[in-house]
DNA sequence: CGTTTCTTTGAATCCGGTCAAGGTCCGTGG
DNA sequence: CCACGGACCTTGACCGGATTCAAAGAAACG
């Protein structure tokens, strides 16, 4: 990727998110392929991350050997914010994907004592909370049918396209909404056979009947 | 309360959380019976809030009717902060409190284009953000066992007292770690009957054997 | 003391986990 | 082009634990 076109990717997103003040170097344009990991859990959390092309997931693995999904992030998302000094989460891409990596500057870091915080961090670390407390919701709902649902009907709503493409596995989603990939399975595969949504194949869906996957969903 | 055991109470807290050039003016303090609601849903958030004594709890009523416990905050705690404008949980009083209200500078909010952010306001929203992940693990753990010892140990790890006491109920603790009340009643009778735990009256414990109950958290 | 609210306990049901087997997709190499 | 292998997904049967419904017991309050 030359820096020509790297500036045109920058000035493709919102300037409030990405000005050049508030991140120098402008950033540095990275590619991972399927499965990579971006950075790994404890590295040094120094930088800010935005996805030009592709999906990515934040993981974490727990004392007792269960792998927590943090969150999944897609096309324009920025992740890697972090409240202090290393990632408590790693990052690995869904598939092949672009990555801008934007250094940040060294005032915003909660444990210093900046004269001014970075809007662009303080808008990331504002936009991950309601992102962990809409993750709360979804864990916290009982029911499997209820937590598919709600992925599904929130994934679709991200895209806003007919034919909706799962960057991740039946694993992820699991490890995401706190069931087995089993469960999961199966209750996409009674979606289907209710005719809530159908599949084309394991990784891409439409919704045939939206009103029916929202009373699902219930939120 | 007069202004002068206010600046007590104020002076009585760390600096570097309370520092009078962040909030002026210094605060307002309040006080909330059992039950009580400090801010509700939606509200303006304005204000943070820091306990001086006693515990609240933040919940938020989901589109099904279930609700959900944000958190719990207890005695030197901060609360209140939110990413918008408005409040995405009220917040109750589990017993009868005692409360500091400070006024958050205009610039903190991150809908605006602030020149700075204030330091109280971005290290508790950063602070939120950890909270609501450590929330998420407990809510993905498949077993009630696990859930609950986890939470008895980290409300334990928050005291360090012989003999600790829970502000809130069977239903509080339910709805905050996603299972039944019964569920949780049972767990931990259970907890008792293997001797890990001993309840003096069901709102007060001791843990009889901190080796076990860790085991049980795993983690 | 009586009423209300919260907590405990019981019994039955059901949903999701676990274990196991089989199927599909895809890339690699013969 | 087909055979093979591996990763991923689906499906089945069984079991255990959490929910649900119900009732009784304990604590808090006026």
């Amino acid at each position: 990727m030359t820096l020509q076109s790297l500036r045109q990717d920058l000035t493709a997103f919102p300037m409030s998110l990405l000005s050049v003040g508030d991140c120098l170097p402008l950033g540095l344009a990275l590619s991972f392929e399927t499965g990579e990991e971006i950075y790994a859990q404890e590295d040094r959390a120094d930088r800010l991350y935005r996805i030009v092309s592709g999906a990515v997931r934040t993981s974490r693995l727990l004392a007792d050997g269960r792998r927590q999904i943090g969150d999944f992030y897609y096309e324009g998302d920025l992740f890697g914010v972090e409240a202090g000094a290393s990632h408590r989460f790693s990052a690995e891409a869904l598939g092949d994907c672009q990555i801008l990596a934007l250094r940040r500057t060294g005032s915003a870091r909660v444990d210093e004592t900046p004269e001014r915080v970075d809007h662009l961090v303080w808008a990331a670390t504002a936009k991950e909370l309601e992102r962990a407390q809409e993750h709360m919701s979804l864990l916290s709902r009982t029911s499997a049918c209820e937590k598919v649902a709600t992925f599904l009907l929130n994934l679709a709503g991200r895209f806003r396209v007919d034919l909706v493409h799962l960057p991740m596995g039946r694993q992820d989603m699991a490890d995401y909404l706190g069931l087995t990939l089993e469960t999961i399975s199966r209750t996409l595969g009674r979606l289907q056979a209710d005719g809530v949504v159908e599949f084309t194949n394991c990784r891409d869906f439409r919704i045939s009947r939206p009103a029916a996957l929202g009373r699902l969903a219930l939120s």
